[in-house]
Formats: C-alpha cells, structure tokens, sequence
DNA sequence: CCGCAACTATACAGATCGGTATAGTGGTAC
DNA sequence: GTACCACTATACCGATCTGTATAGTTGCGG
C-alpha cells in the first residue's frame, strides 16, 4: 500500500547535460558535499568546472536548480548501487544485510562526512523547497524497503512458528522491524559521519542480524526466487 | 578509562552575558538552528536580538565565537537537563531508559529539527573549527554515558547468569551495547527532523529496553543507589 | 556555407556578507 | 562629577553573493 509509491514521483531531471553541464554537476556534488550548501557559491562551482558562470545558468538556470540536480543524481546513484547489490541476493534477512553492506561500502568511497540528504536537510529549511521532496523521498523510501524486506522476516517466523500472530519478542510486526532497522541505519549514517567510533554500519548490520536471526529464523537457503514483497523495492529504478 | 574525560575539557565562555549578549545570544541560537548557521547573517541576528551590530561584536568579537557559543550552551542544557532526568533512575536499565524519554521531551520543546550538533557538523567541515570539538564532544560524551549505563546491564546479567564472558547474544560487552544504544538514538533523532514517522525518540526507547531485557534482566527493583559505573556520567557538569 | 548549440570572456548589477569606525546616550558607582 | 559600562545610531569598508548582459569563438550537421 505505501510502499514503492511513497509521496510523488521523482521527476526527472529536464536540463540537457551538456559536457559542461556535467562537470559544473560533479564541481558542485563535490563542493556541496565536503563544505555545504550555503558555504559554496556559483563563482567557486564555475572555477571548479572549468566552466564560465554563464554555462552555469545558461544549463541550470539558478543555484538552487543546481542543488537539486546535486540531490536528485545522488539519490539515483544511490538506489541504482543499492538495487545492483540487492538482485543477487534473495532471502529477506540476507537482503536486510546487504542493505547495510552495501552502506558501508557506499559510505567508504562516496560519504565519510555522512549521509548527504541529512546533511542538506540541515541546511533546508523550507519544506517547500524542491530539494525538500527529494530528501525525504529517499528516506521514506529507505523506510519502505526495511519495512518490505522485514516482511519477509516476519513471513519466514510465521511460517517457523506456525502461525504466531507476530508481534512478540524481536521486533513485532514487520512495520515495527522496518523502522527499527531504520534507526539502525540511520544512525550508523550520521555515527559515520561524526567519527565517534570504528566502522558504525558494520555495528549496525551485527545488530540487524541479531535482531532477524534472534528466534533462529532462516540464515541460509531463503526459499526460492525473492519473495513478491519487496520485488519493486528492489527494482524500482528512479520512481518516489 | 575513556568515559567522562574523553578529549579535552570544553573551555567555559570566558565573554561577559549582559542583557544584550544574552539576547543576541538567544535569537542566534533559534535563527542557527532553524535556518542552519551559514544561512543566517550577522545583520539578521542583530536585528532580531534588538541590539546594534556594534553590541554584537564588542561581545562576541566574531560570528564564529557567536556560533561556539551557541553549540556550548546548547550542549551545557542538554547535559544539564539529562542529568535532571537521570538522578533519579537507580538502576542502569531505568536510567538507559530515561535516557530516551530525556531525549524524547527534550527533542519536543527543542529539537523538532534533528540533533544540532548534528545539523552543524554538516556545515563544519574543517576539524580545527572551535566548534567542531563541542560536536564530537557531545556525541562522545554520549557514547560513554551509554557504555557506562550497558556496562550496568552487563554486570546484572553476569549476576543472574552465575558469570559468563559476557558476549553471547543480546549486545555482548558493554561497547558493544552502548555503542548500538548509540546508533538507536541518533537515527531517532535524525528520523525525527526528517518526520519520516511517527515518534522515532519512541520507537528506539522501545527497541533500547527490548535489547536491555532481553534476557529477562532487571526491569524493575533495580539493586541499591546507583552502580559507581554511571556516577560521573550523569554528573559530570561542563567537562569533556 | 550557413545556422545552431555550446561554449569563453568580461563586465556589471544590486544585495548581502563579516567586520570596523565614529559619535553619542543613559545609568551607576566611587 | 567624573569615569566607566552597556548600549544606540549610522555610516562605511572590501569582499562575496546570486544573477544578467554583451560580445565573440569553436565545432558540427544539413
């Protein structure tokens, strides 16, 4: 019901990316990430590129455009690395665990100062700006697949269990789970970004594995070919 | 060994709070927060404190000493507050789960968008900004308390288990556990400045004590006054 | 060879940035 | 009564901000 098709759709980037366009996107991802928003300016983004701020605007139109190009291209990245990790994974509790690792890898080369959505959404205020859709798309988005993928888990206990009504020990309902592997996430994002301690994500995929292996349910031989629940989540390539 | 005197001691304001200061020092802090720190002007600052620029820099001497200022005392509430909650709890599962519902009252009336240090650590990014050791500072600081507290829970569990090693099943030695109490508390508090769902401060206080009485441990009657384990966490004024 | 797209180069606009200078006012304490 | 403190008022500084204007250059396809 709420799953795939969140809020709205994503709508796709209109502005022709020129060879100019494309480095003055990767001068300004760059900046944006490592320094802010705010604190980079379209003359530095320009000298970065290579590229006269009159094929700034000429292709973006305005600074703010520029950020959500940023925004949109990271969180497409992002759920195309994600989904090209989950498809060859297929039970429910390895795909939990390949979302952390596939965090953790991402994170390692592209993210040391944390998740770029926090970190914009630090410096957005107006919930009407156009950055805003995209930086809580992404999560709801995230929220959606926990919740999907831990509805597989949930299955898989059911099934083990004969039935029990779910919510009980380790995580109740499946909604319940999702969010917590959420938290889980979240936090290893933001501990990572901090440098608080070693290797968050790894910590918080131990404690996701305890947390969907606590009864003993399925660690290896995850019944055959990916349960219909999170198929879309998977798959759904640039969509909410 | 590293819990309350993790880096080094947080400098205490050392610039004169006359009516004036204190008002600038105020709409600072609630324009900072709101519309992040680069975002907002001197000028802005000025004219909704009611006080001249002229004012603000006889007191401050520079935006970045307003910015410190604004993260010290926030940190200096936050702890105070904390350690309010705390001193009444006894034992280290109740005052884990103060913990969270501080966090949850305190995010209420204060940080309905994230964490602050957080949102301005994403527009700090140089390491020898003063500002950036109260960030790590707190979050450090946060670490030890919860690694006090699970260290708490470790020894009540070796009480009623009749003294296993510790690391089993339900968060193993007390870094293990406070580091994922860790993680559960800043994806909330993230979570809950993205109002991805509902009442995350909740969500991870619930999946904190489903982690801490896992194994059945203290829910209530928690043993005497108050383990020395946690003593200087809760106490500790402005240091570390 | 013409037209168009993508670009460079440069200069400028109006506003705002952090920060400083000069001059003056009200209150209070010794 | 004077010296000091906290403050107002205002004007200014150079730099940078987002954004625009004019003019010219390259390369490529029909």
């Amino acid at each position: 019901m709420s799953s795939s098709t969140g809020t709205s759709t994503v709508e796709p980037r209109r502005i022709s990316m020129t060879p100019g366009a494309q480095r003055a996107l990767d001068a300004a991802s760059r900046l944006f990430y490592e320094h802010g928003i705010h604190a980079v300016g379209v003359d530095l983004i320009a000298a970065e590129a290579g590229v006269t701020k009159k094929t700034l605007y000429d292709r973006f139109g305005s600074k703010e455009q520029i950020v959500v190009e940023y925004l949109a291209a990271r969180d497409e990245r992002w759920r195309a690395f994600l989904a090209e990790r989950l498809k060859t994974e297929q039970g429910a509790a390895e795909r939990i665990l390949a979302v952390f690792d596939a965090s953790r890898a991402w994170a390692d080369e592209n993210s040391p100062r944390g998740c770029s959505m926090v970190n914009a959404h630090a410096e957005i205020s107006d919930p009407s700006h156009p950055a805003y859709a995209i930086i809580t798309g992404q999560k709801k988005w995230m929220l959606a697949l926990f919740t999907d993928l831990a509805r597989g888990i949930d299955r898989g206990r059911d099934r083990q269990r004969g039935r029990q009504q779910g919510r009980e020990r380790g995580g109740g309902s499946a909604a319940q789970l999702g969010r917590t592997l959420m938290l889980l996430h979240e936090g290893a994002l933001v501990a990572r970004g901090l440098g608080i301690f070693k290797d968050p994500v790894a910590q918080a995929r131990e404690e996701a594995s305890r947390l969907i292996g606590a009864s003993g349910a399925g660690s290896a031989g995850g019944a055959g070919t990916a349960g219909g629940a999170n198929r879309e989540s998977a798959t759904g390539s640039t969509s909410a």
